[in-house]
DNA sequence: TCAAAAGTGTTATCCTTACACCCATGT
DNA sequence: ACATGGGTGTAAGGATAACACTTTTGA
């Protein structure tokens, strides 16, 4: 009948937030994890998670502030730069229907992306930063291709596939199996991939909750592919991964990781950290030159091991004064 | 054992979908607006909005489904390609605080891009496909530089911009006043820096509405510059905009938007009618025919006027078998 | 003197841009 | 015949990818 809005009458729904924190240390890409305490018995999970927590929206005008403020009180350190990813409402994605009384709330998810220069010892308990490789252990190209691609998913792909062909040629081409060629920005449908695959160890968790079974152990193989996280905060964490590798392509939020003064070869292996794959060293600097993303400063760094560098700084002016841009990836190819 | 978030006591919030459904009419891209009926008086609201409704966390068991139904609903037609936009969640973004009884619900807002191959009539009343260009007027560069740009904003913006820098170094990029090039892309900032400059009507709106005032009729200026919408509507219609001009460089979408059979010339009309510039034909075609985006039907289209057009089909299988391609926007220079 | 990392020069190739032109149909 | 839109060839310029090479430090 009339485009009447559909009745505002609360459906109950809480809104929760949860960051992906990443910051650069040591040349790792490393994200902020925390492993959350039992209300009642007070123990920390076994499993990492994401920094989380729910909305208020009596106590916060902004998701943003909301965000910015549970990620301080809980890590004890600044949010920088701060991108809102995607928000989660899946049935199941949290506690399933079983576990929730008549008229609990569905929780739904919205994810941040936060980048920091710093990465800076959190001295909250509980908390680390760890490598994101350590949770898609199949993502980090910069050294060779992941012995893991052929040795655990080439095999255990197929099997899943069985007889259907749109799935292998999914899967074959999210991994860049049987000559398929690899791109690094599709880190949240190769996850996607290996949940639906029942390779992530999420996914038998998440069907035996949603059978009311206790959540078994993870399988063995899945200990290979990449340690799990609470609820789905390995899918929001592919989400900011797969969105931070995109956009450092055409907007210069590396810079967003680098301290105030860097060489080129730290902004080089920074790149390199967050795009999983190697860079080509001329063709690199020739394009960051070109687009003028940075100016020397005429003093060098000596503790890089052979000559020294030129220190340079990120011109932040220009992000006023270019319509876009970014770096392009000037792949080394073998 | 479990995960346990920080409280999760529920805080009252309900969640509102929005729909920016696009299609094209007569080479004209057109959106899906509605004009939802007072529940007390039925009156239809002056002002268009999008199509909307409530989450129900009960009956649907994702955002999408829950968007599909109350489109179809609506509107008796069914979406095809649809994504998430972003979610909107500060306050005052919908009813102020002031409108609110104590302990009234949050609205918050998850924004979602549906695209169709056919405008087909609503059946629906209050339902209309309209241009987005009756929303932003100074978005479309297809035949000239919009008047409107040199006429309106030019005078205006330094007003408000006064002796801030940069401010009037934000509005001259993103309006490419005073020599500065147009960046079709940035359909949001443009919209958001109107609305700061109080030159949308929907900026007083919101002012006299927080400070407890009736809102004003909107003012004589801001006639020229886009018609108003229903809340905050016509940024979320700003997001989709950017959103859909900044993958179709990227992701073959505009195919989303094509009937099953097509000239390369209707191809081209309508990346226009979404991108909003003019394009080089002939470049525009090899970018089209290099990436084999497209298969020629052997058959042809006589209604067009002069020499009879190839028919083409898109080749949806690539969608599966490319790592990702789409086009670029071959600008055509005056 | 050698290893290690910084930094430079040069070329082939491909993509983009731009120009000018021919083709098939309806009136 | 001519207006209208469809469709093609080709060359200049710029960006990218790839080649190999020199420079400056510390051990």
């Amino acid at each position: 009948m009339t485009p009447q809005p559909a009745p505002f009458t609360a459906p109950s729904v809480v809104i929760g937030l949860s960051a992906v924190v990443v910051a650069i240390r040591e040349g790792e890409a490393v994200v902020l994890t925390v492993r959350p305490h039992d209300a009642v018995t007070d123990i920390a999970s076994p499993l990492p998670g994401l920094p989380f927590g729910s909305f208020d929206p009596a106590g916060h005008r902004t998701f943003e502030l909301g965000l910015r403020a549970f990620v301080t009180e809980q890590t004890r350190f600044q949010l920088g730069y701060v991108e809102q990813l995607y928000t989660f409402g899946d049935e199941g994605r949290d506690a399933p229907r079983a576990e929730m009384g008549a008229g609990a709330a569905r929780i739904v998810s919205v994810g941040y992306l936060g980048l920091t220069p710093t990465a800076v010892e959190t001295r909250a308990p509980d908390t680390a930063w760890a490598p994101w490789s350590a949770f898609f252990p199949w993502e980090d190209w910069r050294h060779a291709r992941p012995a893991l691609l052929d040795q655990v998913l080439a095999p255990a792909l197929p099997r899943w596939a069985a007889d259907d062909a749109s799935q292998w040629s999914r899967a074959r081409l999210a991994f860049a199996l049987d000559g398929a060629t690899w791109n690094e920005e599709r880190v949240l449908e190769r996850y996607e991939l290996l949940y639906e695959a029942g390779l992530a160890p999420e996914a038998a968790r998440d069907r035996a909750r949603a059978d009311g079974h206790d959540p078994a152990e993870p399988a063995a193989l899945s200990a290979a592919l990449g340690e799990p996280m609470i609820s789905d905060h390995r899918r929001i964490l592919a989400t900011g991964l797969s969105r931070l590798r995109g956009k450092i392509k055409y907007r210069p939020v590396v810079f967003e990781l680098m301290p105030a003064e860097f060489t080129l070869s730290a902004l080089q292996r920074t790149v390199e950290a967050i795009a999983g794959v190697p860079l080509h060293k001329q063709n690199f600097r020739r394009v960051v030159e070109r687009e003028d993303l940075v100016e020397g400063l005429g003093r060098q760094d000596a503790d890089t091991g052979g000559r020294p560098a030129e220190l340079f700084r990120f011109r932040r002016e220009i992000l006023a004064a270019r319509p876009a841009m970014g770096l392009s990836l000037p792949l080394l190819r073998d």
